[in-house]
DNA sequence: GTACTTTCTGGAATCAGTCAAGAAACGGGG
DNA sequence: CCCCGTTTCTTGACTGATTCCAGAAAGTAC
């Protein structure tokens, strides 16, 4: 896999691929951690340069909803969109309804070349919903501090 | 106007609103610039107090896009979107094919109650576009350092 | 196995934004 | 028009996420 993409095989990357195929939208440091405690001491540095070089072949897709730090899925290639709960930050995979390529024709694109349509969905998932069941409208949102 | 949304009328207030208005998108090191043009010495710190105040009251908009810092416009309330250049990280308005709310309709929304979709485009914008004409494929795009 | 290149280590540095304490400014009541 | 209580601004330190750098180590091709 790590071949196939002109990388080199050596063991931080294989564990940072198994983990973000592992556990989808992890943030870097929860990787950093998994993949300690997997290979024992490995730099920060590493663990970023790793995700930046999947990032770039295409193994992985990074994604950094608005105040959250970045995070990584191995779903890729195909168009799919996430749900991000504003209470705790969980994500979520949304296939979006309208095809392929969901809302890629902007009305009038300002002569822009559009290649990608990303879609955020903000609201609350269950577990959150549950939770603030007796005051659902006037908890302050945190939006950060998100841990999934 | 900013009384009508119950916020003390200061200096440094109006100015930003002003600064806002005046040039949509800007990040927010720029709009400590112009706002230190207009009035003198300003704390950043201030304009991060402002900028969050009129967000909160709903008088801005706070967008950011993945690798950027934070940007802000006046218009509110309508639902519009965004097109940001990959190259020079320029941005402009796009008004949704899809009507009001769209995308809204999640194919499978795992037991989440979505309140937003927020849209972003991501493609060359013109000036980039004509100005890498001659290699339009091959230059790696840098992601960062917009500045528009 | 050896040489060359890429990647990892360790540490410092940057960037965007937040926290905290005290000074200054706003605006309602006298 | 001035005083007072609250909100907002100033100053300056600080955090979290990420990047930059130089040298050491590990992959790969021959």
């Amino acid at each position: 896999m790590l071949r196939g993409a002109t990388l080199r095989v050596t063991r931080p990357r294989l564990s940072v691929l198994s983990t973000v195929h592992a556990q989808p939208h992890l943030d870097t440091d929860s990787i950093i951690g998994l993949v300690r405690a997997d290979l024992g001491d490995v730099s920060h540095q590493a663990v970023y340069d790793v995700l930046r070089a999947l990032t770039t072949a295409g193994l992985v897709r990074r994604i950094q909803p608005t105040g959250s730090p970045a995070r990584y899925e191995s779903r890729v290639g195909d168009n799919h969109h996430h749900v991000v709960c504003r209470s705790c930050g969980a994500i979520a995979d949304i296939d979006c309804a309208v095809g392929e390529a969901p809302c890629l024709t902007a009305s009038d694109d300002h002569g822009f070349t559009i290649d990608e349509a990303e879609v955020i969905y903000w609201g609350v998932c269950p577990d959150c919903s549950t939770a603030t069941h007796i005051d659902t409208a006037h908890t302050d949102p945190p939006r950060k501090d998100s841990r999934v």
